[in-house]
DNA sequence: GGTTATACGATTTTT
DNA sequence: TCGTATAACC
């Protein structure tokens, strides 16, 4: 059986494809049909070459990409690709290290712990060495740690190379914490396996047999550890084909180190090396857009993407005069274009830097009643309800590890609370061992009381542990539902709240049962493994007939017939954060170049002149990459109803001189905004309706009519919502029980204005400006009072208050609420 | 030992 | 603005 692969796939595709043995670096520009020539190499691999399947290892980093890679390849080769060792980096190596636990310290059962996970022990480190916030914060320690992980380097290596001894003990602690807990993280996972293959070279020496060909994905996107690994498994042959794109690398942040894929030529002297420039996804205009932007990186290999395809129709780039107008523009586009054209729900793809940008874009889509899905945002197993079921099965499965234990031992509530639990971490920590090992001979100075609490709960465990052994997986799950209390705790809540959580533990149940059917391996332990290693990269549904919201990252690797980008905005996109370092810098336009690449047919690219950030409202300049686009590509359009003011070009070409000459002239005309004119809600007075408070059943001690109270924002916080409720010229805070649907809001009336010169405090800004005399605000100690005089400037605006009984106090207005 | 006030901080997140 | 971590409180 010949497959015809000249016919099948282009001239420098099929190089790549029948390139049999030796290093070989495939440039794989967006769009330029990387996977299927994966795929047929190794088809070709196979069925040309007489290559044994199981002698080939394909890498990837998402579980998606391998489950898609192995399908393709199986459709290609048919049942022989079962064969081929398809895995991420990480599940390689939780693979061997449970085979290798001895030589790691390790149990076979060991437990991976996330960053959350990570952020407890650190913690603890942290307070144990009694390292104070301003000589190392938690969020340093982190990023220390995970660069040290991300680059192999040891506590011994911290402390003899960089010298940074405050840090190096602190990892030294987490290490061991680490081993204690029977853990490790996914740096380990890495490190670790890294570690077995330089000092054993059985274990070495097996992998370089075994593996005869080894294949990266998404190579740009490898950390210098993975990148050691794959250089240790590498035999004399150096059969090593690795794929990727340097202009599409995003993750240096997370300690992806673009180097290798730029300087492969000098570590595999003798690589071939091929660019994959022909791009079979995106129209004319697009591609050049994307490639006026990333022309002005200088790190980069150089690809230039064509298309045989015709130009298109032109970038849409739409200036907005706020967020909200922006999100508009977007819904009345999709809109237009599904009445139009032949467009489905799913071929749109809204795409922003970040995700606090998603807010004001659901917020019209649904009011549109657009079908929408956001892509991330809160995984599944990041839910607590979900995190808490998990810890209990990981404490069955690893009762050392300390994390988990700490988690669940009085969730739901026990009666063992904070004492308890640092007596029992310190008693762990002078005995050297585990807490739990501490709960089998629980130390002196435990009160009766807490020791009984201790016992019982120790005796819930041993007994799930006990069951654990001969029960489907499913009915695991249900056991430490039942038997930990965890359920009986939402029933007895009673709460919407609570119905949702179980809702959800019930799908957690839905999967174990899934899960249990699986003809591969379906215990615990690899299950447990799995809901460590999932992401949501993973569960992104393009089948969904839904616009689909999600952040540029999100969106690497996926593609869309229409694709909007927003909030193009000088500290925005790109971020403020990246705006000083070169690195950095290049890295947003990378992010841009992503971006623009999604798109298939159209493109629009959107910003707002003015946008809330943090809370505060600020006038927003265009995106430097705007710049960047050439003008013949784009079409602009406005959107919104701007105010006054003199309209400024948003882009010009980026060869264009005008761009780089300054602004602004000695002596020459200025012209200084407007101050912000301040605009409130007054809230003194009766709000208009927005709905009805209905109640039901009366709650005990209320002392409001249900029928005549006026409901004016329903607060959720917390993950509760209560309404704050206007009646008889008082505010009052209600939880709700059954409400009607909630009416537009009524216009926000001006009330406060300020003179020239004289800027609102932030606080003032936050509460609406309600701080001058004569207005009546309310103290949670003091009770209502009314405001004699303001009490100098600043962010933190004190004013004088005339409490009635009490005097005049002076208090920061922050901490007053207006009445 | 659990609830409430206040302080604080805030990209991106393949495993 | 909004969510969370910590302190202060009962």
């Amino acid at each position: 059986m010949s497959r015809d692969y000249k016919a099948i796939l282009n001239p420098v595709q099929y190089e790549a494809c029948v390139h049999v043995s030796g290093p070989l670096l495939i440039l794989a520009g967006a769009g330029s049909g990387k996977t299927r020539v994966i795929t047929h190499r190794i088809a070709y691999l196979i069925e040309n070459a007489g290559v044994d399947p199981s002698s080939i290892l394909a890498v990837t980093f998402t579980n998606k990409a391998a489950r898609e890679m192995k399908e393709r390849v199986e459709n290609l080769v048919g049942d022989g690709a079962r064969r081929i060792f398809v895995s991420t980096f990480h599940s390689m190596g939780a693979r061997l290290l449970r085979q290798h636990h001895r030589e790691i310290g390790r149990s076979p059962n060991f437990v991976i712990y996330d960053k959350s996970d990570q952020e407890k022990l650190v913690k603890q480190v942290l307070k144990e060495r009694e390292i104070a916030e301003t000589a190392m914060s938690l969020q340093t320690a982190m990023l220390k740690l995970d660069s040290a992980k991300n680059n192999g380097y040891t506590p011994e290596d911290v402390h003899n190379g960089s010298r940074d001894y405050l840090f190096a003990g602190v990892y030294g602690d987490y290490e061991k914490k680490l081993q204690q807990a029977d853990a490790l993280d996914f740096g380990d996972l890495l490190m670790a396996f890294l570690g077995l293959l330089k000092q054993h070279q059985h274990i070495r020496e097996y992998y370089q047999q075994r593996f005869r060909h080894v294949l990266v994905d998404e190579f740009q996107d490898t950390n210098t550890v993975q990148y050691s690994i794959l250089k240790r498994m590498l035999n004399a042959d150096r059969n090593l084909c690795v794929v990727g794109d340097d202009d599409q690398s995003i993750y240096r942040w997370r300690g992806a180190e673009v180097g290798n894929i730029l300087n492969f030529e000098q570590d595999f002297p003798g690589a071939r090396v091929i660019k994959l420039e022909q791009n079979y996804r995106s129209t004319g205009n697009i591609l050049e857009a994307a490639g006026a932007v990333i022309a002005r990186n200088s790190q980069r290999h150089g690809k230039k993407l064509w298309t045989s395809a015709g130009r298109g129709g032109p970038i849409t780039v739409c200036v907005a005069a706020n967020e909200r107008a922006e999100a508009d523009f977007i819904r009345d586009t999709i809109r237009e274009l599904m009445r139009g054209e032949n467009y489905q729900w799913s071929d749109f793809a809204i795409m922003y830097r970040a995700n606090a940008l998603s807010r004001v874009i659901e917020d019209s889509l649904s009011q549109a009643r657009m079908p929408y899905v956001v892509a991330g945002g809160l995984r599944f197993y990041d839910r607590k309800e979900i995190k808490d079921v998990v810890a209990y099965l990981r404490l069955i499965n690893t009762p050392n590890s300390s994390v988990d234990l700490e988690r669940v031992i009085n969730t739901p509530p026990r009666g063992i609370g904070a004492a308890t639990i640092a007596r029992l971490q310190a008693a762990a920590r002078d005995r050297d061992c585990s807490p739990w090992a501490v709960l089998e001979n629980p130390p002196d100075d435990l009160g009766a009381a807490a020791r009984r609490k201790l016992g019982e709960f120790r005796g819930m465990m041993t007994g799930l542990m006990e069951q654990a052994k001969d029960q489907p997986l499913p009915e695991m799950v249900k056991l430490v539902l039942r038997q930990s209390g965890y359920l009986d705790m939402l029933t007895g809540e009673g709460t919407e709240e609570a119905r949702g959580r179980m809702q959800n533990l019930d799908e957690l149940v839905s999967f174990a049962a899934e899960f249990h059917q699986r003809p591969e391996d379906n215990s615990l332990q690899a299950f447990l493994e799995q809901s460590a290693l999932v992401s949501d990269q993973d569960s992104v549904d393009l089948k969904g007939k839904s616009v689909t919201l999600m952040t540029i990252h999100t969106a690497k690797g996926l593609e869309f017939p229409v694709v909007f980008l927003t909030g193009w905005e000088e500290g925005v996109f790109p971020h403020s954060r990246a705006r000083e370092n070169g690195d950095e810098l290049e890295e947003e336009r990378r992010l841009g170049y992503v971006g623009i690449t999604r798109a298939m047919r159209r493109l629009f690219i959107t910003r707002a002149e003015e946008r809330t950030v943090y809370g505060d409202r600020r006038p927003q300049r265009p995106s430097s990459f705007l710049l960047d686009l050439p003008r013949e590509c784009v079409r602009e359009v406005r959107a919104g109803r701007f105010g006054a003011g003199p309209y400024q070009q948003p882009w010009r070409r980026p060869d264009d001189e005008t761009i780089q000459r300054p602004r602004y002239q000695l002596g020459g005309p200025v012209r200084s905004p407007a101050p912000p004119q301040p605009t409130v809600p007054a809230r003194a007075s009766p709000p208009a309706r927005i709905a009805t408070l209905v109640r039901d059943p009366e709650p005990a001690g209320a002392s409001i009519n249900p029928s005549d109270a006026i409901v004016h924002n329903e607060a959720v916080r917390a993950g509760r919502s209560w309404l704050e409720v206007y009646q008889s010229g008082d505010w009052q805070k209600l939880v709700p029980t059954r409400r009607e649907e909630p009416a537009p809001a009524p216009p926000l009336e001006s009330k406060v204005e300020y003179e020239p010169g004289v800027r609102p405090s932030r606080a003032e800004r936050r509460d609406g400006g309600a701080w001058s005399p004569g207005s009546r605000v309310r103290h949670s100690k003091y009770g209502v009072g009314e405001i004699h005089e303001r009490a100098g400037e600043g962010p933190e605006a004190k004013v004088k208050v005339y409490f009635p009984g009490e005097g005049i106090k002076t208090i920061i207005a922050r901490f007053l609420t207006p009445v």
